[in-house]
DNA sequence: TATCCACAGGAAATCAGGGTGT
DNA sequence: ACACCCTGATTTCCTGTGGATA
């Protein structure tokens, strides 16, 4: 990323010139699209043992026979979706009459059961047929399955549920799974067939009884994640079709291998950090991608996700992470930020934004466990005795990037929040409590 | 040893904002 | 215009709790 001047411009950058640099150097990717998850490569390495599985569970909707619902588990970046969307094609290659349907659904974005029947249903007729919100969801599945009747006729379709997990933790996520494993049951011409992708193992744990009986007939294909060595076999395959010849050398190919098998052996990872390695190389007009391309690749894939997460909560999740940011920020010694001052700071920032409500405990109390979710805080649970249980939080990202970021947002520039000075820090409550607080520790 | 603090965190209710069909 | 639907954010109500202190 490039460094925009801040408010006292003391850093100005000159785009023109960038642009013509950078079009006079030398052009490393080949094909950029073969290091983006989306691509499906013509082989896959190392998922013989899984496609083969698949193969054979599915192999019988060639002869119009339906496919058993199964599973498919493993942490991010092992290939599921890939190894999914591989045996779709290889599939629809050997149908000699009707192909299958296959119907995607990212459970990420298509979070609801409304959303879900009226998702399958607008791909099916192609167009946005249903409506956002307003139906009720049992006259959606009785329009689906009219559907289904007459537009597949006499074939099958596969309902892939991508991070099927995030479904169950929300409500009616249990009956929505079992009213698509039994569609079968009022389809006349036409027959479906639920895949489920999950992340997470424990999930089935949360089905209900009768969904998993529907769901589990076939054994769960569990999806490894990759060595250091099968990384590189990977990386290999792809950075041929990505990248012009001569530009990569094994030795980087191994390192970005070596760096992803580090987290859980996640290619979607090690695929990214190749292609930002190779843009950084390039704006560096480099021939070459050489092993510091890779290692600030690293760095700045970090800050990307930190920054692009930030961006992405809503206002009151950002004030939330203000008030911890603004507590450590005019606290000099090391202190010790509670729950409860948390709520405090982000009551007062509340006030000074017009029409942003002040929220309960309860409702801080969720975000700050939000925040410690997605790492950018720590909280733990902590009893102290006769002073009460509260959550002692510190910020777990360097204090700079936190500023840089939060500096960005519109209301908090607006309001010149980066250089308030909480109330409550003008009193000596919190420092006194952090006195006997400090002293049980 | 009972007490009591300052919350944690589950469950259900409520509200607002998007929509529908009649 | 009206009754009703779905969703996401939040509130309300609630019970639970670890351990210093009286």
């Amino acid at each position: 990323m490039l460094t925009n001047h801040n408010e006292k411009g003391m850093y100005s950058f000159n785009i023109d010139r960038f642009y013509q640099n950078y079009l006079k150097g030398p052009k490393l990717f080949k094909n950029r699209e073969a290091l983006e998850p989306s691509f499906i490569p013509d082989e896959l390495p190392h998922r013989n043992l899984e496609i083969e599985k698949i193969a054979g569970i599915t192999a019988c909707a060639l002869k119009g026979d339906v496919p058993p619902n199964f599973l498919c588990y493993g942490m991010t970046g092992t290939g599921k979706t890939a190894t999914v969307r591989y045996i779709s094609q290889k599939l629809a290659q050997h149908c000699s009459n009707k192909p299958p349907w296959w119907v995607y659904i990212n459970c990420t974005v298509v979070s609801t059961p409304y959303r879900i029947l009226a998702h399958i249903y607008n791909t099916i007729v192609g167009k946005e047929k249903i409506p956002s919100t307003g139906l009720p969801k049992d006259v959606i599945l009785k329009k689906l399955l009219g559907l289904f009747d007459q537009h597949i006729k006499d074939s099958i379709c596969f309902l892939v549920l991508d991070e099927i997990d995030i479904l169950i933790e929300k409500k009616g996520g249990n009956e929505i799974l079992y009213n698509l494993t039994r569609l079968n049951e009022n389809l006349d011409q036409c027959r479906t067939s639920v895949i489920g992708i999950s992340n997470k193992l424990k999930f089935m744990e949360f089905l209900d009884a009768r969904v998993t009986s529907n769901l589990g007939e076939e054994e769960p294909i569990v999806f490894h994640p990759y060595d250091a060595n099968q990384l590189y076999d990977i990386l290999k395959l792809r950075a041929e079709v990505a990248f012009k010849e001569g530009v990569i050398d094994d030795g980087v190919i191994k390192l970005c291998a070596g760096l992803a098998a580090k987290e859980h052996g996640d290619a979607r990872k090690a695929l990214q950090l190749l292609r930002k390695a190779g843009e950084i190389a390039e704006c560096n007009q480099t021939k070459k991608i050489m092993e510091n391309h890779v290692e600030k690749a690293q760095k700045d894939i970090d800050k990307d996700h930190i920054v692009e997460y930030i961006f992405s909560m809503p206002l009151q999740a950002k004030l939330t992470l203000m008030a911890i940011f603004l507590l450590s920020k005019f606290t000099k010694e090391h202190i010790i930020i509670t729950s409860g001052d948390i709520y405090e700071v982000h009551s007062e920032l509340a006030q000074i934004i017009p029409n942003v409500k002040q929220l309960t405990h309860r409702r801080i109390s969720d975000y700050i466990n939000e925040l410690a979710l997605s790492g950018l805080i720590t909280a733990v649970t902590k009893s102290m005795g006769h002073y009460g249980r509260t959550k002692i939080v510190k910020l777990d990202i360097e204090f700079n990037l936190i500023e840089r970021v939060l500096s960005q947002v519109k209301k908090i520039k607006e309001y010149r929040l980066m250089d308030y000075k909480p109330i409550i820090l003008q009193t000596d409550k919190v420092k006194i409590k952090n006195m006997v607080f400090k002293k049980l520790i």
